[in-house]
DNA sequence: TAGGGTCCGGTAAGCGCTTACCGGTAAGCG
DNA sequence: CGCTTACCGGTAAGCGCTTACCGGACCCTA
């Protein structure tokens, strides 16, 4: 009764209730407020844990209860450089995975959060192991094939972003083609520009197939002209769009009137080049982003784009893994709404000018 | 021997074992490479795994051996707007969690992440609770208290970023001192500027404190004239800084020479404001800056500041941390080395200074 | 062919916690 | 005053895995 807290082996739940002289059960109710104990028995059980200052350890929890109260998300750290200059492109999932981890939080669940490497091998093996330490995946997009994707779905329950639900795994996304037909029509059909072209992002990205998909449909459709073809293809970061343009001019391209840029590291990456080239933004070429990025808006000039309520992407996630994981619920399948955000780059008027599409509002400044 | 992977109860190692007519022994064994299981017992078991996709539960590992293979790093979110417009405040602290992540994969471990709200309450409950669930703790600053933090080490191993040693926790901080000497006297002996100001971070940031005592020493040791006070108060973000250089000016206040900011975004922000009331950078005011995150070469001017390893820095603190946790080993106290990176806010001449990253599109624009 | 040494692989004992189950005590009632 | 009813709190059985320990099979040697 008298030889506390030595740092020796880890104190579990019998050293407190011998310390509090009850056993173990009540130890455990009164920690997780299960059962009616008596108020001295309580108080004497909470005295004994402050004064030990004990932890339960969350491993026996897990097992004795079938919950870890952790979900892991998962996604693909940017590429070649592993330490260097992995620059904006941090920003992006980032905020996903904030978003996760806000939501997770107010469930009292925790977030392990794990990248992996684009050249990584056997990258399904080692989310496996991770599938293990965790009540539920979200993964983010080009990650693992739907078969990956399925098998994991059997261990632990699967939310992918950006992707498409399959029979045993779940799916959140934005509604790119919204978002894109918006903007599309606002550079075509508000601004009248005839030529325009769709600067892509990484081929194999779901969100970038269904932009360069609705770009195309709807730009043809109100009787623009296209340009499109490998010489337009991207990476989603800043120096794929500055040496896409880079090459075109090289190449004595002539540059259409509007440039939709697969997402806003890549608008950065076309300005830059355009500016380097003494090309003026939005005058000679007009250039729009996608994504909406804190950054977009102190771009010179202040950067057209479509916002996607990207922290909310995460925590919608979470909260429909946690539907699953608490339940049988969650819908298969979310299409968060985007909104065209309306700046200069598009050539639109410093601050006054809005009052095209009510609908979108346009934030300023710093 | 063939009932096989129906979505019923998750599956456990004795029904590998069943399924490969081997004990769950041989199972475990062959899993974790101990022991030497003839070669067919190895084939029959892989096989049952494979062909059943079994993946082992991480906490009844973890309560098995005592490892869970995760450590934990916790932040201080951002503050009032949950959701809004966070920024690139994300950017410095997400730089260490990937480096603490990197580091951490080349062990085999996982990171959880966990962010506290400035205003929750019973932030040390809430990390008591995430210690329970894993094997050490990475903490950056101005979280917990020093007695706090004790009494959290004496549950798990923790390394603190940017705080101090204390008897039984660990620390990884970056060399201050070092970098804002090297700075002043860049600005006042190189330059000659005879008056400075020191626009602070956060006041209870340890980091702030270090770099505002050695400025001040410095730059009266040069024989510059300082400016300090509550007015030069700032909060480690382009909000603030761009507020302080507001109010000082609308105050009819004279600006010092040179601006030295707490850091890179408090610099954004300063640079932000003096441009919008016309002033010069850094023909009028010189500025700098302090971190030198990815942006810092994008401004205009390209920034001038104080590199440090950021990535480094997690990456550094997880070895400390897992030294600790599979031996006793581990330095409590690393200091990393920063570096002065001299670009053109401070006054010195375009191009010409940096053959430093000619990978980089060497950027621009704000 | 018998004895001794090697290997493998199985059995079972935990790891720290939750909780079903049950026995004891106290309160309520006839 | 004795019996029922309620309510607490203790005992013990796992949760799924690792591993110490031990027995059996096999091989080699004499």
């Amino acid at each position: 009764m008298a030889e506390p807290n030595k740092t020796k082996g880890t104190l579990t739940i019998y050293d407190v209730a011998h310390h509090a002289g009850v056993s173990i059960a009540s130890v455990s109710r009164v920690l997780n407020g299960q059962g009616s104990p008596r108020a001295e028995t309580r108080e004497r059980v909470m005295r004994a844990v402050r004064e030990l200052s004990f932890v339960p350890d969350g491993a026996a929890r897990a097992l004795s209860n079938g919950l870890k109260e952790v979900v892991a998300v998962v996604f693909r750290r940017g590429g070649e450089n592993e330490f260097q200059d992995e620059d904006e492109s941090l920003l992006f999932m980032d905020v996903i995975n904030r978003g996760v981890e806000v939501a997770a939080q107010r469930q009292g669940f925790d977030v392990l959060i794990s990248s992996v490497g684009i050249t990584d091998d056997n990258v399904a093996a080692r989310i496996a192991l991770i599938a293990g330490k965790v009540d539920g995946l979200i993964l983010h997009d080009r990650l693992l094939s739907a078969v990956a994707i399925a098998r994991l779905a059997g261990i632990v329950p699967v939310v992918t972003l950006a992707g498409s639900p399959t029979p045993s795994s779940m799916n959140v996304r934005c509604d790119n083609e919204t978002g894109m037909r918006a903007l599309v029509r606002h550079l075509v059909i508000d601004h009248g520009y005839r030529s325009v072209a769709y600067l892509s992002g990484t081929a194999d990205s779901p969100d970038n197939q269904a932009r360069a998909r609705v770009f195309e449909a709807e730009a043809t459709g109100s009787g623009a002209q296209v340009q499109v073809g490998p010489s337009w293809q991207g990476n989603y970061n800043a120096a794929g769009g500055a040496s896409v343009i880079t090459s075109l001019l090289d190449a004595g391209a002539e540059l259409p009137r509007a440039i939709v840029c697969a997402n806003d590291q890549t608008a950065l990456g076309v300005m830059h080049a355009l500016a380097r080239r003494g090309i003026k933004v939005p005058d000679e070429v007009a250039v729009t982003g996608f994504d909406d990025v804190p950054v977009a808006r102190h771009l010179h000039p202040p950067l057209t784009t479509v916002r996607q309520p990207i922290q909310e992407l995460g925590a919608t996630a979470f909260e429909v893994l946690y539907a699953r994981i608490s339940a049988a619920g969650g819908a298969p399948e979310v299409v968060l709404p985007v909104e065209l955000i309306v700046r200069q780059s598009c050539g639109c008027a410093g601050g006054a000018t809005l009052p095209r599409r009510p609908a979108s509002i346009a934030g300023h400044e710093i």
